[in-house]
DNA sequence: CTGAAAGCGCTAACAG
DNA sequence: CTGTTAGCGCTTTCAG
């Protein structure tokens, strides 16, 4: 491989006229120019990328940590951030973490080590403030409300949807309603945010032997319905964390001549569109646009986006 | 930050010997070794890895192209790949190519830049011919048959479990076959392999009218179904690329009080399991994790696997 | 067992 | 407009 001073050895230039070329900098004549792209051309010369990464101090990778990525809340937030990176030149690192907070450490270690860039949290087991220390060692954005912690966020406000949801359902007459979720950690956010409005719709706890935890597919939806109508024979409506999750519910009635539920889903995917359920969208890909945006900026700043809770 | 050389001055050890115990070599002392323990960690020291990978040559990154992520092909195949690759400490850096050429070229010059080290290409829109001029850059591993191309690939031979499946068919009396694929291109590998063994089954070409690409999801299925039974109200048996897929299929036909029609999948995704599906199993996960493999030697291979046809 | 010194390939003052 | 030179921070011979 050849390097850039073969090139200005063979040009009879030097390396910083050279670099200037490559770089499409002004202060370069005509002929330097030309002269330098032959040989550049001839050599077939391309730069190095480590070595300018280490002279320029960083390199143009931003890790996006993610607990799994079959969920559609990951799927539609990377699209958005694979979105804004390609635009600008950036590549994704994809960091699995499966929520253990030893791995979450070790990719913060890795930022400090300049192996990226930026880091970007969908979510997270380690603790706020532990993200919070490691700023210091680049950008660092998480996709959920911070509170007091000094860390970018990027995320959506869920509330006021929700309690239209549930307003929606109540409105509707249900009785009972079965809650499928997503972590199975009852101090998520997200089951923090949904229990609190179900409380100030119907003023009452939810039911929690019709909540379940850890929904992804279709596939989740179906087998939690099962379970449910087992215990509760008249359950007849249910509120989920995704439309195919919605879907695969839907399927199970059908499949067992049951009559057809209340839905409601998340996320708008088609399905909810195909099927006519209302459903909940959360900006996703939008979210992880500004997510990327924010990895790249170099000041602390909390954007949040409203849900929007939508009827089919 | 400091670097190695302020952890040489303030331990009164020279660089390398600092450098021999951050990488755990022999031949240091003991007191030498705990004295740089201690100014390492009372400096709050990393080593910085854009030096390290300058000085190494490569870095620890393997580029994946895939056209887009919304297909259980390319899930289960990345899903494959990052496990491996987690094992090896190596990143995954997502491309995303949409099958377009300039952009595949690009991570094609990337590669050379020694941005990655090795590439995996699950799908591709640009020629062999060109990945094999590119392996001089650097290990680059394709997910198909490269024919006499020199380029490594690990791939599934997935003629044998299409003749199965068809015969399959043919052995419950299908009639007319909906054939559901993937890409729009007629000359991907995949549909020439399907209309190779439909021929062969068969002994005739399948009907044009009857065949859609572009499927990638349950919604898919869900519209070609309806777009098919436009044309052909007696379609009751449908070949699949996906087990979501034929799901979408089925679920048509439930909601417009159709017969539930004869389906074949693909992945081997739970609904082929819940729906009580044949499928064909291509062993995605698997083939990422050799690609992997396979990306981080150093000489050509080829490795072929076989799929399977899956009986409910 | 330890250290000096020469790279890795590029960028960026700074002096002409 | 162009060239010299000093880094960027680490690894790795090669002598001690």
């Amino acid at each position: 491989m050849p390097t850039i001073r073969d090139i200005a050895r063979k040009s009879g230039y030097s390396v910083s006229t050279v670099s200037r070329v490559l770089n499409h900098q002004k202060y370069v004549s005509e002929p330097a120019k030309t002269a330098i792209e032959a040989v550049i051309k001839q050599l077939d010369y391309v730069p190095n990328s480590l070595a300018r990464d280490l002279s320029f101090g960083q390199n143009k990778n931003i890790g996006v940590v993610l607990p799994h990525n079959d969920h559609p809340y990951f799927n539609q937030l990377l699209n958005g951030i694979m979105d804004a990176a390609f635009s600008s030149g950036y590549h994704v690192v994809l960091l699995p973490s499966e929520y253990n907070q030893a791995v979450e450490l070790d990719y913060l270690e890795q930022l400090k080590r300049k192996n990226f860039t930026a880091l970007i949290f969908t979510s997270h087991g380690i603790a706020l403030s532990v993200l919070a220390e490691y700023t210091r060692y680049g950008q660092i954005v998480c996709c959920e409300d911070p509170g007091t912690h000094h860390i970018s966020a990027v995320y959506s406000h869920r509330e006021p949807a929700y309690l239209a949801a549930f307003k929606y359902l109540k409105a509707h007459k249900a009785q009972q309603i079965g809650l499928l979720l997503s972590r199975n950690l009852a101090q998520s956010p997200t089951w923090i945010a949904v229990t609190n409005a179900y409380q100030q719709v119907f003023n009452c706890q939810p039911d929690s032997e019709l909540m379940v935890g850890g929904m992804r597919s279709f596939e989740d939806g179906y087998r939690a319905a099962e379970q449910l109508v087992e215990k509760q024979p008249t359950l007849a409506c249910y509120f989920t964390n995704g439309d195919d999750i919605a879907a695969g519910v839907r399927q199970y009635h059908l499949d067992h001549q049951l009559p057809t539920p209340l839905l409601i889903g998340q996320e708008k995917q088609l399905s909810s569109f195909l099927l006519q359920l209302p459903t909940i969208d959360h900006h996703f890909f939008t979210l992880g646009q500004k997510a990327f945006e924010v990895a790249l900026s170099n000041h602390h700043q909390v954007c949040r986006f409203e849900s929007e809770f939508i009827l089919p």
